[in-house]
DNA sequence: TTCTAAAATTGAGTCAATTCTGTTTTTATG
DNA sequence: CATAAAAACAGAATTGACTCAATTTTAGAA
């Protein structure tokens, strides 16, 4: 019935994306060859074009692994957010930015972003502008949550605000992964020193 | 003395990005094949690498050249703003958003900052990082010229706002040249919108 | 169990960017 | 004005992502 076919694929699946993160992990994306990565998940190189229309939906399946943990940590923080509009905004954000490079290397990123961009209707540019929707609206979610504590002003636009912030972490975020020396610490107090701008004005 | 040699150097220079300007706009990016760059331009494909490092590069120095006459167009608006904090804003990108599709179409964009991020370091990817910041750079002169005015706030942290303002700008302007069937007044209505919260928190 | 159509796999072949090496042109010096 | 060193050029060779026609495997009907 379901059985051997679904499950060799899925097994080809995880072959594929266990090899290609331990490749690309080891020589970087450009240096993880199609070749290397077939042979090492144990399969030709045709089949891995099977599943993936191009190398570059291999990295985007991984990083859509990890940004799905980022969203789901964030929930945390939605749902009891500190009782003060800016740690509630530096917590979430911080989640975001702290998790980023768990799996992910920068180069990773930047070839990734590279890649959502370059190809926006491709599998992975898809899936990415649906991650990055999912992450602005998660912040919209917290500053609706703040409003109902009665933190933030009644009469914001919730949305826009979700979006301005969004929008103005993760271009500081793409700066980060451009700049290898960059770190997470200063990242993360620009952002807030941006972020207090806003807060000044939302806050009840 | 400095004579041939220069001359020589600055005629293909000049040669290969006409030719790489005229296909890329025929053919697209991905399209435009170095060979055919080469022999547009009556040079040789070694030569054409010995000018660029790359493909990208080719398209990096037509980009740079349109982000610069945007920032030229700019210096009006920040010598004379309209009396009018949002309206300024407002009239000081939508100079940067108008421009933009002139000479490069949608996909040259995609292709253009899908380059500088994947290759940070290479000669266009700092080109474009300069170019992004001399933009930030910009917004925040304008919004001293409102202070200076007495119609921002003084005591507005003009730096953070003036990257506020860009990145969520530069954000929005990723997402529509991602999607080809986004127009450029609604992306306005959209940045305008966003601001909003900014303006309304800023204005004396 | 046996057979057949559909689905999946394979790897040699294609294509285009980039590199490399030998040649030509320019410069500057005696 | 001859000439050697330096700079630039040409295009053949390399490399690696991606394609495709032939082959193998699976599902399920008889």
């Amino acid at each position: 019935m379901s059985g051997l076919r679904a499950r060799q694929k899925a097994d080809r699946h995880r072959r594929i994306i266990e090899a290609a993160a331990e490749l690309f992990r080891e020589a970087g994306y450009e240096g993880a060859k199609i070749e290397a990565i077939a042979a090492q998940a144990e399969v030709s190189v045709g089949t891995i074009y099977n599943y993936y229309e191009n190398k570059g939906d291999i990295l985007g399946a991984i990083v859509s692994l990890e940004v799905n943990e980022v969203l789901n940590a964030g929930r945390g923080v939605v749902a009891n957010p500190p009782a003060n509009v800016g740690d509630a905004l530096d917590t979430l954000l911080g989640i975001y930015i702290e998790h980023s490079l768990h799996y992910l290397s920068k180069e990773m990123w930047r070839q990734a972003m590279a890649i959502s961009t370059q190809l926006p209707d491709g599998p992975f540019g898809q899936a990415y502008t649906a991650l990055d929707r999912s992450l602005t609206e998660q912040i919209r979610a917290l500053i609706a949550r703040l409003q109902a504590l009665g933190l933030v002003k009644q009469d914001i636009d919730g949305q826009a605000l979700g979006e301005l912030i969004f929008n103005n972490m993760n271009m500081m975020f793409i700066e980060f992964v451009k700049r290898d020396e960059a770190r997470i610490p200063e990242l993360r107090t620009a952002i807030r020193r941006q972020n207090r701008i806003l807060v000044a004005a939302i806050g009840v």
